[in-house]
DNA sequence: TACCAGGTGTGGC
DNA sequence: GCCACACATGGT
């Protein structure tokens, strides 16, 4: 069950919703946790995750944005339901279970998952971090994150001053472009392939990116990012050399309408159960 | 030290 | 259209 309150949102433990599960399958970067109670920082807005019992409370100031932040209308059961029986999701499902694919902001989404590219993930958020901390609004105890405009208006040297490296110059280029009028809002009335079509203009996003974007930000189940984590579940699963498209295209069919959830829990149980690093803040 | 990390842009063919 | 290669950075 969940309920909501003028100032949390309450989950009982038997819905799906595992903060560990949600925040470090890779989706999101910017959150902190000590002592399993998770902060998260989406735009301008901030809550709290901590277990109470036999429940989980969101401790927000912002209800409502949160209640549609983590997904809460979707009913999880019946999406995993559906993809349980395909290949490898058992023991994924297992892994992750109460994991959920957040419905996060589109400008900070696509600056993450453009500095995400070659990259790792604690690196990743360091960066992120830093974008906030120099130039985003503070709050009293957090930093939001910057406008398009702030973005904009920085430097290549800026970008790379706060370890960005060569994708310096995307993240200023992206940012010019949607600050020059390039409408991301208006890609939520686009399908999933006209959609990617226009992320794809941006620098700094190639095919993979886009679909991270198009999973996170836009809700779209029907894409399957492709990094280096899934190329290893293909070879599992087809033992065979392939081109990333085809093995795109196989995987999308393969797992069907709720790929990019299945897509999800198979990246987050390979990458933990490989042995990659994951943050403890 | 070479290799890896939620890959992409570019130039040559 | 396909392919090889360069690309910043920090961890192992």
């Amino acid at each position: 069950m969940i309920t909501l309150h003028s100032d949390k949102i309450i989950i009982s433990k038997d819905e799906c919703f595992d903060p560990k599960a949600i925040f470090e399958c890779g989706q999101v970067f910017r959150y902190t946790c000590s002592n399993d109670v998770y902060t998260v920082y989406a735009g301008d807005y901030c809550a709290t995750v901590i277990e109470q019992g036999d429940c989980y409370e969101i401790l927000t100031s912002n209800v409502d944005y949160f209640y549609t932040y983590f997904d809460l209308a979707t009913d999880y059961n019946m999406i995993i339901e559906s993809i349980k029986d395909k290949p490898l999701m058992k023991e994924s499902l297992i892994f992750g279970k109460g994991l959920r694919i957040l419905r996060q902001e589109h400008f900070e989404n696509i600056i993450s998952f453009i500095i995400s590219a070659n990259n790792n993930v604690p690196r990743i958020k360091g960066i992120i971090e830093r974008i906030a901390k120099s130039l985003g609004a503070f709050h009293g105890s957090y930093y939001g994150f910057p406008t398009v405009k702030i973005m904009a208006n920085q430097s290549e040297e800026f970008y790379k001053s706060l370890g960005a490296g060569y994708r310096a110059s995307y993240l200023l280029s992206t940012a010019k472009a949607i600050d020059y009028g390039f409408d991301i809002n208006s890609l939520e009335k686009l399908d999933t392939q006209n959609a990617k079509r226009e992320l794809l203009k941006l620098k700094g996003i190639g095919s993979k990116v886009a679909d991270c974007i198009l999973l996170f930000s836009y809700s779209r189940k029907d894409v399957f990012p492709v990094d280096t984590w899934i190329k290893k579940v293909y070879g599992r699963l087809c033992n065979n050399e392939e081109c990333v498209e085809k093995m795109r295209e196989y995987l999308i069919d393969l797992y069907g309408e709720y790929a990019g959830y299945a897509q999800q829990y198979l990246f987050y149980s390979h990458r933990s159960s490989n042995g990659a690093t994951i943050s403890i803040n």
